[in-house]
RNA sequence: GGGUCGAUGCCCGAGUGGCCAAAGGGAGUUGACUGUAAAUCAACCGGCAACGCCUACGGAGGUUCGAAUCCUUCUCGGCCCA
């Protein structure tokens, strides 16, 4: 993309918030590269989709000839930002923070690209030039430049200093942290631009001003709004909790089922601030999605895209494969690789031995898929029960070429439920 | 402390000796419809080796051919009087 359309486009998309001094900015990012951080914290072992938003925004600014620094937060992440908060933060202790730390550095390598070039992604932690400052040193270096009068009309402190939890001194001086580490990639690697969600905006604009005090020179700082959901509720939770970008913790298919199921009301808004296809596309994208949006055109281009991005193409291909079955497609014709997929998905069993001649009983009872053998007899009766493709009859009997590709017997319960059965040969 | 009413299936709530696995409603399940939405309609909705048997109407004991229903007692709860 052109230089000179970037901050256009990111607003098209809904992506700025506020930014310092537009023009300025604009022009600034029109004569040449610009490096850019934004900062993650590591208050736990993976990122979640709501942080796709700030490390997509890093990767529009590199595809358009910038340099991005995402940040891991090993210093800032001891403290806690006092924002977004009622009451006061637990600490991590050290030995979670590094794991944290070095999970999350996985993970925002891989939006980014770090191949060697003039774009090249770098990769910094706060830890490494915040803990060995002396405390004298930082107090006068950066302390000196802020007045707690500013300081606390903050509103992230603000809040905190009118509830009744109040806010330690310890998170009160976060701010000062995340100023330092503008102050100091600016320093050290010319970084001129903080990004992040809008509830930064205070932190950020403190590490602008530290900048200007320190050196003279202007930085600039850019937010993009928080990702909410319709209600105003947090992005990123589902049923489970929160949607994480580790495939340990969510699974590709549920990750991939989280975008999917995004209603109609907020699914322009997620398309435009996620995608990374041009404006121009989406736009024609949303008309043919309202056109008939029982085809969930929107939630189905985002969901691939973005699983995509976060967990390679055959992932996705597989977790698109997995819900055509687990929503009604015939699991018969399912690769050996997209049920194993879905066996990760839903209850499953072990079965010894031959299949043919089975009834269906023990094993839905055992899942728990069925309460008891008379409830498996009723829905037998109502023809609820299939094996792969399958209807069982009444007897609920198992033949042998029930059995799928890779050895996988799939039962399906009703629409939704399903159990799979992994024989020996299985994976 | 005295009196009185009550305790029923996941929830609410009928039932006051056999016709009671227990009305009705809600929730839930399944099917139809459908957009991986909602609504609507229908069936199901204790268990089992299943035209029968077992368990179950707060707990224990009793009366009776037969008890959710009657008696005794215990536990818990509502209300009234001290």
């Amino acid at each position: 993309m052109d230089r000179m359309d970037l901050l256009d486009d990111l607003a098209g998309r809904g992506l700025l918030h506020d930014t310092t001094d537009r023009q300025a900015l604009a022009a600034r990012l029109s004569s040449g590269p610009i490096a850019l951080y934004i900062g993650f914290d590591p208050t736990a072992d993976s990122l979640h989709a709501g942080h796709l938003v700030g490390q997509l925004f890093m990767r529009r600014f590199q595809l358009a000839g910038h340099r991005p620094f995402p940040l891991a937060g090993g210093a800032t992440g001891m403290i806690g930002d006092p924002g977004g908060r009622s009451e006061e933060r637990n600490l991590l202790d050290a030995d979670t923070l590094a794991h944290n730390v070095s999970r999350i550095q996985a993970q925002l390598s891989r939006l980014v690209d770090f191949e060697p070039g003039p774009y090249q992604a770098t990769l910094v932690n706060n830890a490494d030039w915040t803990v060995s400052i002396p405390m004298l040193d930082f107090l006068r270096d950066v302390g000196k430049h802020f007045t707690v009068n500013q300081m606390i009309a903050k509103d992230s402190v603000r809040s905190r200093i009118d509830s009744e939890h109040g806010i330690s001194y310890t998170e009160f001086s976060y701010m000062l942290l995340q100023a330092h580490d503008f102050l100091h990639l600016h320093q050290t690697y010319g970084v001129e631009l903080q990004a992040g969600a809008s509830d930064q905006w205070g932190n950020i604009t403190a590490g602008v001003e530290l900048i200007r005090r320190r050196t003279g020179a202007t930085a600039y700082a850019a937010t993009h709004p928080l990702m909410v959901r319709a209600d105003g509720s947090k992005f990123g939770k589902s049923v489970g909790g929160a949607v994480w970008l580790d495939p340990a913790r969510t699974s590709p298919y549920q990750f991939r089922q989280f975008f999917v199921q995004v209603g109609d009301d907020m699914v322009g808004t997620y398309v435009k601030m996620l995608s990374m296809r041009p404006l121009a596309e989406l736009v024609e994208l949303l008309e043919r999605h309202e056109a008939a949006p029982e085809q969930r055109l929107a939630q189905r281009a985002l969901a691939d895209e973005l699983t995509e991005l976060v967990h390679g193409r055959e992932a996705a291909e597989t977790a698109r494969a997995a819900a055509e079955v687990l929503f009604g497609g015939d699991p018969s014709r399912a690769t050996a690789a997209t049920l194993a997929a879905i066996a990760a998905e839903v209850p499953s069993v072990t079965l010894d031995g031959d299949i043919e001649g089975r009834r269906v009983h023990e094993l839905l009872t055992a899942a728990g898929l069925a309460a008891s053998n008379s409830e498996v007899g009723r829905l037998l009766a109502q023809g609820a029960l299939r094996a792969g493709g399958r209807v069982l009859a009444a007897d609920g009997l198992l033949r042998a070429s029930d059995l799928l590709d890779g050895g996988y017997l799939v039962l399906r319960r009703g629409k939704r439920d399903y159990l799979v059965g992994k024989t020996s040969r299985a994976g």
